[in-house]
DNA sequence: CCTTGAGTCTGTAGTTGCTACAGACCGTAG
DNA sequence: CTACGGTCTGTAGCAACTACAGACTCAAGG
């Protein structure tokens, strides 16, 4: 398998490799749509090319924003369609945003409350413990 | 079933109505051992009392603090055991705290691209779209 | 007394987003 | 030619629930 140029034919541990990704998410995100059935060799192993690896790409990155697979396959149909309006994209952005937002508020509460309730704490070797009265209560 | 006074001898639809719990939570919990298994009545009904209403509200409020129910085991095997130090429980929840701020921290850079990536956009009706360029790249 | 409707019981399957097998192939280096 | 790795498939497992189906029980109304 000479591809010691840039990227094509690869299998499925190379794609992995390349791009971080999980050798069986991989095939994972193939049974689910959102990768193509890749090319077979005469014996049934998949090939991928740049293609597959951009693709793959797009979706480890959506994922890293937190982007569910719902919503990426979303943004593959309007990418996939071709019809993608600029509008589109940016309103599902901006909602996805919005609950990033909305996490990071509920994290801070929760964040809050932990400070609070652990900064009560002798830090001593005895059995009566804030943290426990306060979940308790 | 008089219980006009302060709760004693529930059943599961009031258990979870006092708690806000869903129904099939509680008897996954029981299932999984974090709660205790309730006594019964003679047809089989589960029969609830003050000591289940107070473990119950423990879990679920450890669980809006984010605590894993792995995590939640370990408190509870503390408060069962007897044998709990103010000590062990300030560490757990010193390191629950920073887990929730590490997850912070990366909610806040992901808010950060999502934001500088959505402020690109023309939110006009056209096909290009920097969102999508910024997750092909 | 009997029916009706609501509550409860059990086990099991679905959810999301993967991850990890088992057992059967394939392909290449020594 | 054989050994060792890679690949193939389907399926089961993880967290942490949630939602059934089908059987049972219970209290109230007629």
């Amino acid at each position: 398998m000479a591809d010691h140029v840039s990227g094509k034919r690869l299998q499925r541990a190379e794609l992995a490799r390349r791009t971080g990704c999980n050798l069986e998410t991989i095939r994972y995100y193939e049974k689910t749509g959102m990768m193509p059935d890749p090319p077979r060799t005469a014996s049934g192993y998949r090939v991928y090319d740049d293609a597959h690896i951009s693709r793959l790409r797009f979706i480890l990155r959506a994922r890293e924003l937190g982007f569910s697979i719902e919503q990426i396959r979303g943004l593959l149909d309007l990418v996939d369609g071709g019809t993608q309006t600029c509008a589109e994209v940016k309103e599902r952005t901006e909602q996805h945003l919005a609950d990033v937002r909305a996490k990071i508020a509920d994290l801070k509460r929760i964040e809050k409350v932990l400070a609070a309730t652990a900064a009560q704490c002798s830090g001593e070797d005895i059995p009566e413990c804030p943290v426990l009265e306060a979940l308790a209560s």
